[in-house]
DNA sequence: CGGCATCCACCGGGATACTG
DNA sequence: CAGTATCCCGGTGGATGCCG
């Protein structure tokens, strides 16, 4: 989107904020390790367990990229066997507000979103 | 994730309301065209020129998405040339609210992203 | 003008197995 | 315990073309 037309370089890697910021928050797992977070720092299994049903795969993969993007950080004690502990950062927990907000209109409106599309299917199935 | 181990019935179709919402708003174009229509109704087209990059493939998924889910309306104009509008609807209006909330992060932190990013590259070339 | 249908490339994410 | 590597499938979204 942002390349040239005869493949220059790219001018603007991030035309907009909001977009770098969904995309990364926007995926299957980051909001729910987020919020697992919240109350505390949690170690990698801990994490596991706290979400249910992640695969390890994607649980690394996600807390590598929320680590890159300085919302958590990621402590490795050298012991055996070895632990690893994950943090909010001031950023993460600052991220905490407008999520709750997102999280808070979510469950206030579900249920009018569900009606609607009801609404739309029973508008479609009374041809 | 919620198909029973058999191929038995789906038990909870939405288990997170946050996450039926973000798999709504979190996809490339539905912030964009919310945004667009904050100030007013708009056309088909001139959405297309207001968020500039979407193709009419992805425009209109998008806008059929937003209508089913009850945040956008869709009115036809039967006249020749035909004439379509959209308009926010009272849900979409009040999605607004969150929806800067996490904007006004967005924009308030992306440097802070973007230099941790920067952080945790040249750490790793400094191998 | 405002779409929908088709084809296709990409990549997110699951399953599984291996490593330090 | 805490990952990484590999394979693979399905969904998302771009490009193009046709239709009312």
């Amino acid at each position: 989107m942002t390349t040239m037309s005869d493949g220059e370089e790219i001018v603007f890697e991030q035309p907009c904020p909001i977009r770098d910021v969904l995309d990364r928050i926007g995926d299957q797992w980051s909001l729910l390790i987020l919020e697992a977070l919240a109350p505390g720092t949690l170690r990698f299994n801990a994490l596991m367990r706290e979400i249910g049903d992640v695969s390890k795969q994607m649980l690394s993969r996600t807390l590598k990229q929320l680590e890159q993007d300085g919302f958590i950080t990621r402590t490795l004690y050298p012991e055996v066997p070895p632990r690893v502990e994950y943090t909010l950062t001031p950023l993460g927990r600052s991220f905490l507000e407008p999520m709750r907000q997102l999280v808070a209109w979510a469950d206030a409106h579900h249920g009018a979103i569900v009606a609607a599309r009801a609404r739309y299917q029973a508008r479609q199935e009374q041809t």
